[in-house]
DNA sequence: CACTATAGTGAATGCTATACACATTTTAGC
DNA sequence: GCTAAAATGTGTATAGCATTCACTATAGTG
């Protein structure tokens, strides 16, 4: 029960996080080096070992880090307008989604780009960290539709284990889902540098299409 | 301008690219290893510099033959329906995007997915072979609207060295990038597996988004 | 047929992750 | 306050990686 020693431990791992943000910022998520890591803070390489076992272990933590991190973007933009502005909550959420990945483009990359060669994330502990995303929008959508302001045309089946887990409606699912592929489709590729050129005003775009999503759920302004 | 020697230097640099990609397929596209590729061969490793300068420049090379294989992929699904059939026609270069995708997601992963650590794509190779695709969409997309079949909301300006080079109109480059965006959420959420769980079937909901996408851009059904 | 350009080899350099044995420091129990 | 245990950190060793270079064997060309 001692917290003298854990504590210490507890600030060695984040600095060893915060580290390898900090890299990953400069080389890349697959560059992450244990060895600069360790040049970096002054010390051994086998020492980093004792916190944390092994570079795939390190990287599964900067990946549910990560999700959260932006999660918490999310929240933060749908928690900002007033409780009953929906679709104000809803572009909050969804600006914040954007605006954390391209503040954080390697971040992004970690969960999203091209998976680690060697790596596989254990499930059991990401996938937890990547829902989190998805509950910030049902929660939002869930009052939308209580509200009676949401009208989402939901012509397909959706998987009913995940109906009954999150107990969402089937037209709340299929606009998150439908929403999740369009706002991400723009935002990948706006951070991995594919729309320059293509598009004038990035921010504009993403506006506009974040404001047919709406519209197409029946989201009304507020 | 002998080709005795040419060409079987030819064959030997495509052998190299067949095991890489086969490699890709397995270790993913960051893992590629010049080691495990001359293993496989039988051959030293420092033989293969003879046919590629470094590991970089194989894969630009790989990466020039991804973006030249999903846009053939594309045209294909393009070139099917009547040439009339706009609709179908586009569907077919959606659907070749999406098929090409999930059938190569390591090269997938190679072009769209994170970059490389230290690799850095040079532009004036990989450019050109990525505008491909899009120039595939733009013929459909033209000759859909010189019929009159084509009523796309523009309500953003569009880069004018875009339209000036590929000569496309505005409602053509705008619905052209809005499409590309959709499309390609989809379509990387589903290779990197996040859409697991998510949605029920893949296929049908993919087939959703691009009717959705052709009505709203007014490509009327064929 | 003889010459030469090229293909291919093996060794060397300097990265990388990881494991292990050892030394040092810090904490806990008495 | 002292001692035993636990944790931290170091140095070394192994194995894999990309890349360079000097060298040899060979195949294509004139």
């Amino acid at each position: 029960m001692t917290t003298r020693r854990a504590a210490q431990r507890d600030r060695t791992r984040d600095d060893i996080k915060h580290i390898a943000r900090q890299q990953m910022a400069e080389v890349g998520a697959a560059g992450l080096s244990l060895n600069a890591i360790a040049r970096q803070m002054g010390v051994a390489v086998s020492g980093l070992y004792r916190y944390y076992d092994s570079r795939d272990a390190l990287v599964t933590a900067l990946i549910i880090d990560a999700f959260h991190a932006q999660a918490a973007a999310m929240q933060a933009g749908a928690d900002a307008p007033p409780r009953n502005a929906y679709q104000a909550r809803m572009m909050g959420a969804m600006w914040g989604y954007r605006s954390w990945a391209v503040a954080h483009p390697a971040e992004f990359a970690l969960i999203y780009g091209s998976p680690i060669p060697g790596y596989v994330a254990p499930a059991d502990q990401t996938r937890p960290a990547a829902a989190r995303a998805m509950t910030v929008v049902y929660e939002v959508l869930n009052e939308a539709e209580a509200m009676g302001k949401l009208h989402a045309p939901a012509d397909l089946p959706m998987p009913p284990k995940l109906l009954r887990e999150t107990g969402v409606s089937l037209q709340v699912a299929y606009l998150g889902a439908v929403g999740w592929t369009r706002i991400h489709g723009h935002v990948t590729l706006e951070v991995f540098g594919h729309l320059d050129g293509l598009v004038t005003d990035l921010e504009a775009f993403y506006r506009a299409e974040c404001a047919t999503l709406m519209r197409e759920g029946g989201l009304q302004p507020d």
